[in-house]
RNA sequence: GUGUUCGUAGCUCAGCUGGAUAGAGCAACGGCCUUCUAAGCCGUGGGUCGGGGGUUCGAAUCCCUUCGAGCACGCCA
C-alpha cells in the first residue's frame, strides 16, 4: 500500500505535467499552517526561476488542472506561490478503509529482507545490572521489534561480557578468601565441583570489593591480571571458576531482562570466540596487517580522507592478553561464518564510538567482513539525573536497575490508589501491583525511545511518575479509553466485524483520520532510521488527535447507526495501530487503570 | 591540543530533504465531570532559535567564524 504523500504527491505531479511544468516539483509535504490547509506543495515556488515565470501564476495554472480531483477537495494558490491543499472525505476514508484490509495495516513487505544481527553490547558477569544498562536493553529490544515486524530476520545477541579484567578481579578476591579452594591448586587432576562456590548475592559483593582494592593496591591490580590472563589462556581451575562465574550470574540476568520485557536469541558472550581468536591474530599477522608496536598488536587503521587522528587498532596487549577489539573482531568472524548478517547493528554508550570506528575498519581492512555486510553502530546517550550529571542514586552510589523498577513500581501503586480514592473504587490490590507494573514499564520505556538516542536525556523520576502529557501512561491511557468504548459496544450485543468507516463529519474527525493515515510512512521511516522515537512522536499525535475528537463526540449514544459504525471501526483501527506500536516499543496497555 | 556532539520558552524536549505567524509537555493562570475512565479536554501568558557574518526570493535548518557545555583520544571494557 502507498504511503498517502506518494499517492497525493502523484496526483500533484500530474496536475504540473497537465499544466506544462516539471512533475518532479509537484512534491506535497505536510502543511505547517494547518490553519490554512491539511498539505501544501511549494514547487511553483522552486520552478519559478526555471520557468521565469512568477510563482503566483505556476501555481494557479496547477490548480486549475485540479478542478475535478478525486483527490483534493480543495486546491487553492496563494501568495507567494504555495498551493494549499485539502483532501477529500471520501478519498481519507477509502484509504483509511484499506487500511483496515491490509496486512500490517498497508506497510509494504521489504523487497530483499535482511538478516540483521543485534549485539546489545552486553553487561558484564558478575556485576549487577544497573542503570547504565537500561538504554541499550530497551532501545535495542525496540530496534529488534522493529526490524522483525518490517520483515526482516534479526538475530538478538546479548553478548555479555564475560573475557575482560573483571573475571580477574573476581577470582583474585575469591583466592584472598579461600586460598585452599581446589581451583587454585596447580597440581589437582580431579573433578572439579558442579556446585559453584559462591551465590549471585555473593557474587555481586566479590567484584565491587575486589574493584576497589585493585585501585589502592598495585600489586593486588597485577594478581588479577595474571588471574585475567590465565583464565583467558585456559589454566584448567580458572576456566572453571570462569564457567562457575557465567552460570550463576544468567540466570539472575535473565530474571531482569525479563521484568523489562527483553529477550534475547542468544546469551553468547566474549568468551565463546576464545577456540578462535587465536588463529585470528595469527592471520592478521600473515596477511601483514598486524605488527608489533611498543610490545604490543596492531593493525593500522588510518584512511587518507581522515580528518583526525585515528589510533592503531591494539589486538593484543604487550603481555599476549587480548582485548575488547580482539574479542569483537572474532565476534565478527564468528558470526560471519555462522550467520553471513547483511547488517550488524551495535548498541553502545556513545562514548565507544571511536573503539567501533577502529573495530568496523580493522575488520573490513582484514577481510573479517565482505562489501555487502554493514557495520553499524548506535551510540546512545546517558541517562542523566535531574543535575544533568549521571543518574546516581541518592546517596551518590550507582542505581541498581532492580531498585529504580521498584522505586517506579512503588510510586505507581500510589497513585492507583490515589485515583481510585477520588473516583470511590476499590483497589483490588493484585490487580494493582499488575497494572503498576505495566504502566510502570511504559513510563520508563517511553520516557527514554520518545528521546532521540544518541542524546543525553534526563531521568526525572517525578517527571515520569507524574504521568501528564507526553507519557508512556498517557498512551495507555487513551487505548483503555478506546478499549472500553468498544467493550461497552460489544456488549450491546454488537460485532466489530464488517464495519466500514465512513467519511469525515467534522474536522476533528477529519484530523484524526489523517494522523491514523500516516502510519506506513512513520514505521518505514522508524525502520530505515532506527528510530524508535519516530513511533513515539507518531503514537502521541495520534493519541491527541483521537482525544481531541473524542471529547466532541458522543459515540455510543449517538442514534445515527451508521455513523456510529464508521466511529466505532475508525477506533478498532485506531486500537489496533496503538498496539501494535506500543509493542514494537516493548510495552503492553492494561484492560484497566 | 586534536576530534566529535550539542546550545530552541523558567524546566524537559520536537522541528522531516531551507519555505508562510518557530511547536509540544511540565510549571503559572482561567474554564470543562448527574452523560463513552478528568492519568483527560479547551483557553491565556511566556522565545533576539548562544553571538556575529554569509549563501538564498526565503535560514532554527546549509556554509564560515566566535563564545559556551558534554564526550573521546594504544595496553579498561
Amino acid at each position: 500500500m502507498k504511503k498517502l504523500l506518494d499517492l497525493i504527491s502523484e496526483e500533484m505531479k500530474k496536475a504540473f505535467e497537465a499544466a506544462g511544468y516539471d512533475g518532479e516539483l509537484g512534491k506535497v509535504t505536510l502543511s505547517n499552517r494547518p490553519d490554512l490547509c491539511e498539505f501544501q506543495c511549494n514547487g511553483a515556488m522552486a520552478g519559478a526561476k526555471k520557468y521565469h515565470k512568477a510563482p503566483l501564476m505556476i501555481a494557479q495554472e496547477v490548480a486549475e488542472k485540479l478542478t475535478d480531483s478525486d483527490v483534493f477537495g480543495e486546491v487553492s494558490a496563494v501568495a507567494p506561490g504555495f498551493l494549499n491543499l485539502k483532501l477529500k472525505e471520501s478519498f481519507v476514508k477509502d484509504y483509511l478503509n484499506e487500511m483496515r484490509e491490509s496486512d500490517k495495516f498497508g506497510l509494504p513487505t521489504p523487497v530483499n529482507p535482511e538478516k540483521i544481527i543485534i549485539d546489545y553490547g552486553g553487561p558484564n558477569v558478575a556485576k549487577p545490572l544497573h542503570v547504565g544498562h537500561l538504554r541499550s536493553a530497551i532501545i535495542g529490544e525496540s530496534i529488534k521489534r522493529i526490524c522483525r515486524y518490517a520483515g526482516h530476520e534479526v538475530i538478538g545477541d546479548v553478548h555479555l561480557g564475560d573475557w575482560g579484567l573483571q573475571m580477574g578481579l573476581v577470582m583474585t578476591e575469591l583466592r584472598k578468601r579461600h586460598p585452599d579452594m581446589v581451583y587454585f591448586d596447580d597440581s589437582y587432576e580431579g573433578e572439579y565441583p558442579v556446585e559453584a562456590p559462591f551465590t549471585i548475592s555473593e557474587l555481586e559483593e566479590i567484584y565491587p570489593t575486589a574493584s576497589a582494592k585493585s585501585k589502592e593496591d598495585e600489586a593486588y591490580k597485577a594478581e588479577a591480571m595474571e588471574a585475567t590472563y590465565k583464565f583467558q589462556n585456559g589454566v584448567r581451575g580458572y576456566w572453571a571458576l570462569g564457567e562457575h562465574i557465567i552460570h550463576v550470574s544468567i540466570p539472575d540476568l535473565k530474571r531482569n531482562y525479563d521484568n523489562l520485557n527483553v529477550e534475547f536469541d542468544l546469551w553468547k558472550g566474549e568468551s565463546d570466540v576464545r577456540d578462535i581468536m587465536p588463529a585470528m591474530v595469527e592471520d592478521m599477522k600473515k596477511g601483514g596487517y598486524a605488527y608489533e608496536s611498543d610490545g604490543a598488536l596492531v593493525v593500522d587503521v588510518k584512511e587518507e580522507t581522515d580528518t583526525k587522528e585515528i589510533p592503531p587498532c591494539m589486538i593484543l596487549k604487550s603481555d599476549g592478553a587480548s582485548l575488547y577489539n580482539t574479542t569483537d573482531l572474532a565476534t565478527i568472524k564468528d558470526r560471519m561464518d555462522q550467520y553471513r548478517p547483511n547488517k550488524i547493528i551495535y548498541l553502545a554508550d556513545k562514548r565507544q564510538e571511536l573503539h567501533f570506528e577502529q573495530v568496523f575498519r580493522c575488520a573490513r581492512k582484514t577481510g573479517l567482513v565482505n562489501e555487502d555486510t554493514e557495520l553499524i553502530y548506535i551510540g546512545f546517550g546517558t541517562m542523566n539525573g535531574r543535575d544533568g550529571k549521571p543518574f546516581k542514586t541518592r546517596d551518590g552510589g550507582v542505581m541498581r536497575l532492580e531498585n529504580l523498577i521498584c522505586e517506579i513500581n512503588e510510586e505507581m501503586i500510589r497513585k492507583i490508589h490515589e485515583n481510585a480514592e477520588t473516583k470511590g473504587y476499590e483497589v483490588d490490590e493484585e490487580q494493582a501491583a499488575e497494572t503498576a507494573r505495566i504502566v510502570g514499564l511504559a513510563a520508563i520505556k517511553y520516557g527514554d525511545l520518545s528521546n532521540q538516542a544518541a542524546k543525553d536525556y534526563i531521568f526525572d523520576m517525578d517527571r515520569f511518575t507524574s504521568f501528564e502529557g507526553d507519557t508512556g501512561p498517557y498512551i495507555l491511557y487513551t487505548i483503555v479509553r478506546i478499549k472500553s468504548i468498544l467493550n461497552k459496544y460489544r456488549e450491546q450485543g454488537k460485532e466489530l466485524t464488517d464495519l466500514v468507516i465512513k467519511e469525515a463529519v467534522n474536522d476533528s474527525e477529519k484530523s484524526f483520520m489523517l494522523e491514523l493515515a500516516k502510519y506506513n510512512a512513520t514505521m518505514e521511516a522508524a525502520c530505515e532510521e532506527t528510530a524508535p522515537h519516530r513511533i513515539c512522536a507518531y503514537i502521541y499525535d495520534l493519541a491527541n488527535a483521537f482525544n481531541h475528537f473524542y471529547h466532541e463526540t458522543k459515540i455510543l449514544t449517538e442514534e445515527d447507526e451508521q455513523k456510529k459504525e464508521s466511529w466505532i471501526a475508525l477506533l478498532a483501527l485506531t486500537r489496533d495501530v496503538l498496539e501494535v506500536c506500543i509493542d514494537l516499543l516493548g510495552f503492553s496497555a492494561p484492560e484497566r487503570m
